[in-house]
RNA sequence: GGCGCUUUCGUCUAGCGGCUAGGACACAUGCCUCUCACGCAUGGAACACGGGUUCGAUUCCCGUAGGCGCUACCA
C-alpha cells in the first residue's frame, strides 16, 4: 500500500426496520475488523429512506446491540463526526441537489407513471422492465413536452426520478472477494432514484451520494447487493466520481441450518436459537424474539463464531480474540458460497469462552437461574448458605485443575446438571437404564443397612463418613454407591457420593434415602 | 422466466497442478471410573456430473445439474 493512499473508511448502514439480524452483525463485524486492521474508520449510518417501514426503537436497539458485542464505531449516528448528518432522512436537501445534477446532465428523467399504470404495463408486456426499450412508451419527461412536465409538477402530481441507463454496455464490478463481475447494462432497469411523495431518495441514490460524501473507501456488504453493484458503478460514473469510487466486497449469505433458503427469524424460533443479538419486543405485534445476550451467550463467543462463518485465517485456528481477528482478517480469504448457520457449533464456542471465565463471573446468571427455579426468592434476602452452595455447585462443574469439566455451554445448563444439590428427587424412573441396573430386588434392604451405618456417623464430612463406611463396605462386600446415588440424585449423575452426602448433610441424606426406599418399593 | 454468484466429509472449512485430501463441530467406539461429564485414544465420513487443457487435475477452462441471491416508488 502506498503512503499516498487514502485512509480506509468503511461503513455499516442498516435500515431501522426492526431488530438487527445476525447476518447484519457479521457484516458489521467484518467492516469493523477491516477498519481496525487498516487503522481506518467505521461509520454508522442509518438508512431510513423508506418512511413506511420505519420501526420505532430499532435504531436504539442496533446501537445497544453493537455496544454489547464490542463492535465500536468511530463516527455516525450517536457517535458524532464531521461528515454528518448520518441519518439519511436528515439529508434530504443534499440528495435533492444531486438528483438535480443528474437531471441537468440528462442522466436521469422524471416519470409520472402511477403504480396502477406500471402494473398495467406489466400485464400487457411480458417481462416488462422500465428501460431504454420501454421508456418511450411511458409518461415521462423524455416523452412529454417540457410544458406538460412542468404543468404536471405544478399541479402537484406525484413523480419519481429515474436513472437513464444506456443499454448495451458490459459493466464491470471489481469485487475484492469475487473478482471481476460483469453484467450488461441492458438487463438493468431505469431505477427509481427519488420519490416526490416523501421527498426522499431510494437506497441506490442515497447510498452512492453518502458513500462519496463520507469518503468511504470500501463497501463491504451482503451478496444480495451484488446484482445492483453495476448500477452503483454506473451512478458513480454519472456523477463523475469514478476515480474515488470505493472498492466492493460482497459477502456470502448466512443460510438456514436445515432446508433451503437464507436464514430467517422463524428458523431461529423453530430450532431454538436466536437470530438477533438482543431480545426484541416488537412494538406493533408485541411478539418477543429471543436474543443471544438473553440466551446466555458471551459477546466474544458470538463474534468469534460469526467471524468464522465465511472467513478463516487460513490455518486451523478457531479460537481468536477480537485483537487476533483484527490482525488476521483478510477479505481475500472470505469464502464465496453461503454458509449454513450451525447453532450447535455456536454453543461450542460459547462453552469455550464460558470455561475461561472465573467462577464468580457465573454467579449473576446462576442467580437468575436459581431465582427462576424458586431457590432464591429475592437476591436481597440471599443467605450465606445459598451463596456458599452456589460456589460449591459451580466448583463441581469446575473440577480439578481449574478446568471446567462439565459440558456447560450456557450457565443455564447448570440447572439439570446440579439441581439435586438444591432439591431432592421426587420421583424415580424405573425404566431408566441406570436405575434398572443399580436398583435390584435386594437393594432396598442394603440401603436400609447402609442407613443404619450412616446413622452412626457423627462427623459427616467426607473423611468422617469414610472412617465408618469404608470398613463396612469392606466387610459386607456391598457396592452401595450407585444405589445411594439413585437415592440422593435420582439419576446416574453427580459428584462423588461422599462429597455429595457431606454437602447435603446427615439429616437430608438420610431423609432422601428413606424416601427413595419407600418410593421404589411401592412402584 | 431473465440475470448474477456459487458447488471439498452431515455442518463450518484448509487446499491456490503432483497430498495416504488436513482441521473443527457433531456422531460412534475404547480407556479412565461409585454415575454422568471431563480428559485421552481411535473410527466412520467429502472433492456434484460430463467434457476439455495438461505428462498429470479437487485445483485451470467450457457445459450440465443443484444451491443461493436479485429481478419494487424495500433496503
Amino acid at each position: 500500500m502506498s503512503c499516498e493512499e487514502k485512509k480506509v473508511r468503511v461503513r455499516f448502514a442498516p435500515s431501522p426496520t426492526g431488530p438487527l439480524h445476525i447476518g447484519g452483525v457479521r457484516t458489521a463485524l467484518y467492516n469493523y475488523l477491516f477498519a481496525r486492521q487498516h487503522g481506518g474508520e467505521l461509520i454508522f449510518r442509518i438508512e431510513d429512506t423508506d418512511s413506511t417501514r420505519f420501526v420505532p426503537g430499532a435504531e436504539e436497539y442496533i446501537i445497544e446491540a453493537f455496544n454489547w458485542l464490542g463492535i465500536k464505531f468511530d463516527e455516525g449516528v450517536s457517535f458524532g463526526g464531521n461528515h454528518g448528518p448520518y441519518r439519511q432522512s436528515e439529508r434530504r436537501d443534499i440528495y435533492k441537489r444531486y438528483v438535480q445534477q443528474l437531471l441537468d446532465a440528462d442522466k436521469a428523467y422524471i416519470a409520472f407513471d402511477t403504480p396502477e399504470e406500471l402494473e398495467q404495463k406489466r400485464q400487457e408486456i411480458e417481462n416488462f422492465q422500465y428501460d431504454a426499450r420501454t421508456r418511450g412508451l411511458m409518461r415521462n419527461s423524455l416523452t412529454l413536452p417540457k410544458e406538460e412536465v412542468n404543468r404536471l409538477i405544478q399541479e402537484g402530481n406525484q413523480y419519481v426520478v429515474r436513472f437513464k441507463i444506456e443499454p448495451g454496455e458490459d459493466v464491470h464490478v471489481d469485487d475484492l472477494i469475487r473478482g471481476d463481475v460483469v453484467i450488461n447494462s441492458s438487463i438493468l432497469d431505469d431505477k427509481v432514484l427519488f420519490k416526490s411523495a416523501d421527498q426522499l431518495p431510494t437506497y441506490h441514490l442515497a447510498n452512492i451520494v453518502d458513500d462519496h460524501l463520507m469518503e468511504v473507501t470500501h463497501v463491504i456488504r451482503g451478496e444480495e447487493w451484488l446484482p445492483s453493484a453495476p448500477l452503483h458503478v454506473l451512478l458513480y460514473r454519472a456523477f463523475g466520481w469514478q476515480d474515488t469510487m470505493p472498492r466492493f466486497a460482497h459477502l456470502p449469505l448466512l443460510l438456514k441450518p436445515v432446508g433451503n433458503g437464507k436464514l430467517s427469524k422463524r428458523d431461529g424460533d423453530k430450532l431454538g436459537f436466536p437470530v438477533f443479538p438482543l431480545e426484541w419486543h416488537d412494538p406493533k405485534s408485541g411478539e418477543v424474539s429471543s436474543g443471544y445476550r438473553e440466551k446466555g451467550y458471551l459477546p466474544q463467543a458470538v463474534c468469534n463464531f460469526l467471524a468464522l462463518l465465511g472467513w478463516n485465517p487460513g490455518n486451523d485456528q478457531e479460537l481468536m480474540s477480537m485483537e487476533e481477528m483484527i490482525r488476521l482478517f483478510d477479505l481475500s480469504k472470505c469464502s464465496k458460497n453461503g454458509a449454513k448457520f450451525d447453532y450447535v457449533k455456536a454453543a461450542w464456542f460459547n462453552h469455550q469462552y464460558l470455561i475461561q471465565q472465573p467462577d464468580e463471573a457465573w454467579v449473576p446468571e446462576f442467580d437468575k437461574l436459581l431465582k427462576g427455579e424458586g431457590i432464591i426468592s429475592t437476591p436481597e434476602k440471599e443467605v450465606e448458605v445459598v451463596k456458599m452452595m452456589k460456589l460449591k455447585v459451580i466448583e463441581y462443574t469446575d473440577g480439578e485443575g481449574n478446568k471446567k469439566k462439565r459440558n456447560v455451554s450456557f450457565v443455564s445448563d447448570l440447572w439439570p446438571l446440579t439441581k439435586f444439590f438444591f432439591v431432592a428427587p421426587t420421583a424415580f424412573d424405573r425404566e431408566d437404564k441406570f436405575v434398572k441396573k443399580n436398583w435390584k430386588e435386594t437393594t432396598a434392604d442394603e440401603m436400609r443397612q447402609f442407613m443404619d451405618v450412616l446413622a452412626t456417623v457423627d462427623d459427616f464430612s467426607v473423611e468422617g463418613q469414610k472412617t465408618i463406611v469404608d470398613p463396612w463396605v469392606e466387610q459386607s462386600g456391598l457396592r452401595p454407591w450407585n444405589a445411594w446415588r439413585i437415592c440422593l440424585v435420582g439419576a446416574g449423575q453427580g459428584p462423588d457420593m461422599y462429597e455429595l452426602a457431606a454437602f447435603l448433610g446427615k439429616e437430608e441424606t438420610l431423609r432422601r434415602m428413606q424416601f427413595a426406599i419407600e418410593t421404589l418399593c411401592n412402584s
